[in-house]
DNA sequence: ATACAGAGGTGTTCC
DNA sequence: TGGAACACCTCTGTA
């Protein structure tokens, strides 16, 4: 049986305002070096944690080594924190090259240059190396293109169980079956009065009892 | 000590 | 054309 959802309009309640204040940072402007390093985080972040991927970023800006061509470099920041380093390591050096113009990296040039958010998802998902649906969502995000698009994560979708807006986790999720979900969470939402945006972020600080990335 | 689940999945290959 | 199977390859928390 779903939990009842005015359970969960009540935990919404409580957290409205600090997670909108979340999201105006993730809105926030931001330079083409913390783009990178927004775009970055999010190649790191399947099958390892979201804080030691955040860490790593730090760490790879301190050593300037986050907009180099030092794979093996960039390799050993990320072996101490996350998982699947090597791989990650030559995505972020490799994924620099589809944002450059005139050999300058315009990365807030290229996002804008979209007419809406399905576009610009469907533009990560076949260009960046590493990202699928889920991270490409997750990026947008982060850099203020997220309102309109969900990012469906293990943790997310039981939660979307849990409140019996989809029967069960799937076990996969093919691109039909993501649009399908996505679809459905933004109608739940409608019809609750709850900005996407900040329902997932609610279901992740349900989880992890905070209000991370 | 040792085992085992879990970490905001995606790329490649094969059929 | 889409899906399953396997590759990636490691640390943390818990028991």
């Amino acid at each position: 049986m779903p939990e009842p959802i005015k359970n969960l309009i009540g935990k919404y309640r409580e957290k409205e305002k600090e997670i909108g204040k979340r999201l105006s940072e993730f809105s926030a402007k931001k330079g083409d070096e913390e783009l990178y390093a927004e775009l970055a985080f999010c190649m790191l972040t399947p099958q390892s944690k979201a804080k030691r991927c955040w860490a790593a970023i730090e760490e790879l800006r301190e050593r300037k080594l986050l907009l180099s061509d030092d794979i093996e470099g960039i390799a050993s920041v990320l072996q101490k924190k996350v998982r699947f380093h090597n791989n990650k390591a030559g995505y972020i050096v490799g994924n620099r090259k589809i944002f450059l113009d005139d050999g300058k990296m315009k990365i807030r040039q290229k996002l804008s240059s979209f007419g809406n958010a399905n576009e610009l998802r469907a533009w990560l998902i076949a260009n960046v190396k590493g990202y699928g649906w889920k991270e490409a969502s997750h990026f947008m995000r982060n850099v203020g293109y997220g309102n309109e698009i969900a990012i469906l994560d293990r943790h997310i979708l039981r939660n979307l169980a849990r409140y019996g807006v989809i029967k069960e986790v799937p076990k996969s999720l093919t691109p039909r079956k993501y649009v399908e979900i996505e679809d459905k969470m933004k109608k739940f939402c409608k019809k609750n009065n709850i900005p996407l945006a900040h329902l997932d972020l609610l279901f992740w600080s349900e989880e992890t009892g905070e209000i991370f990335k």
